[in-house]
DNA sequence: TAGGATGGAATTGTTAGACAAGAATGCACG
DNA sequence: CGTGCATTCTTGTCTAACAATTCCATCCTA
């Protein structure tokens, strides 16, 4: 029969390995804030032709992971607090669209309880990399759960920078881990029981409380 | 002196140039749905390379125009009843906070302002391009309004295909105009007087008439 | 005749090398 | 010390080619 698995271990295109590999190394905060990334740099640096580096730079710059204009070197974004509440005026919008939603049916996605437990774990054990992971998940697997494909893509779009703050400003680390779970909860439960607007309102709580928590350790712009 | 304007007529990319040619065609229905976009055909027709029409066709791939999966030939997507509901879906839950937003301030966007009187101008010359142009105006300015970049990056994500799928069925040319006028209309009076529940409530029937509309001109899908 | 397997053709993924054009940097000159 | 120019870096685009995958049609077999 010789079924020998087309190898799929790895990504199956060279440009979606490269473009995991770097977008891990920046929503980590392996690559700071500013960071400029050249073409042929990411090329030499991974062995790949340099088209297949700028297709990688494409894909997260479509994620707002890089900030790119014509003949200029792709950067990592320097998210200020306008661009934060930014962000978050955007995230709660569809989250709490998703929330909504989900209490209407009352049913709870599987992936958000598997997250919420993940959480917990990585809380315990301290790895504060797999916290932000696991919170990431919970929320996409929120909005997942909608099952809208479009709803889905627009919140792939933030949520990306959304990582991305979080991994460079290493907020999570003052943050009470069992608080974070609580205000998780309390979202799962209103949805469980069927109320929209006691989950959006449980939702935007949580977010208001994130957004507040990232803002507090931005450095000070003043110049 | 010699200040002769780098010949900044055209689209300043090639790329650019060419994906805004294959948008133009897709949304008003010049490709039909179905139809098959190769690389190498389009690089020969527009006299480009492959590698630049491969870019224009990710980026329209990434506007929804476009579906794409891995060693096979990009296509017009063709949206069923379950696809349009789903569009409809996250094109409220985007616009329905823009113009909660936009209320909350009192302020109603010149744009959107400015796109209503085409509309009525382009109902009564009866052109039907352009109506539905000045339409996708109207609600991307309403967006564009609130000034958060990412809101309007997520309504970019969706409107690409609600002007698909309008100018692909044709439904405008059912509408009379005047109903979209007058339900534009309530929109902007709720955002003046500072009613963002009116201007939630007015937006959200607006499209759900729209959908409709949409629908009611959808072929039979049985088999 | 009907079904499935095998081959070739078409298409995309990736690479290499090259040239042009725009942007940034530093140096020289006023 | 400031300004203008030239060099250099980086990206945009093209040509050419090979590899890998998918699709289609034909042929063979039952």
């Amino acid at each position: 029969m010789s079924t020998d698995a087309h190898l799929e271990l790895g990504p199956s295109s060279l440009t979606d390995a490269l473009y995991e590999s770097i977008r891990k190394r920046i929503v980590n905060g392996e690559i700071p804030q500013g960071e400029k990334l050249t073409e042929v740099r990411l090329a030499t640096e991974y062995n790949v032709a340099r088209p297949t580096a700028k297709a990688a730079l494409e894909r997260l710059t479509g994620l707002g992971l890089l900030r790119r204009t014509a003949h200029k070197t792709a950067v990592v974004p320097v998210l200020d607090e306008a661009e934060i509440r930014d962000l978050f005026f955007s995230r709660i919008t569809i989250e709490k669209a998703a929330v909504s939603a989900l209490a209407a049916t009352g049913e709870v996605p599987a992936d958000a309880a598997r997250a919420q437990v993940a959480i917990e774990y990585a809380a315990r054990d301290r790895v504060f990399e797999n916290q932000v992971e696991a919170d990431i998940t919970f929320h996409t697997a929120l909005v997942a759960g909608v099952g809208s494909r479009r709803l889905s893509r627009m919140h792939e779009l933030i949520i990306g920078e959304v990582h991305l703050s979080m991994g460079q400003y290493k907020a999570h680390r003052k943050v009470d881990p069992s608080t974070v779970a609580a205000e998780h909860a309390a979202v799962l439960e209103a949805i469980a029981s069927g109320d929209p607007a006691a989950a959006a309102h449980h939702l935007t709580h949580h977010l208001e409380q994130a957004e507040a928590r990232l803002l507090s350790t931005l450095p000070q712009t003043r110049s």
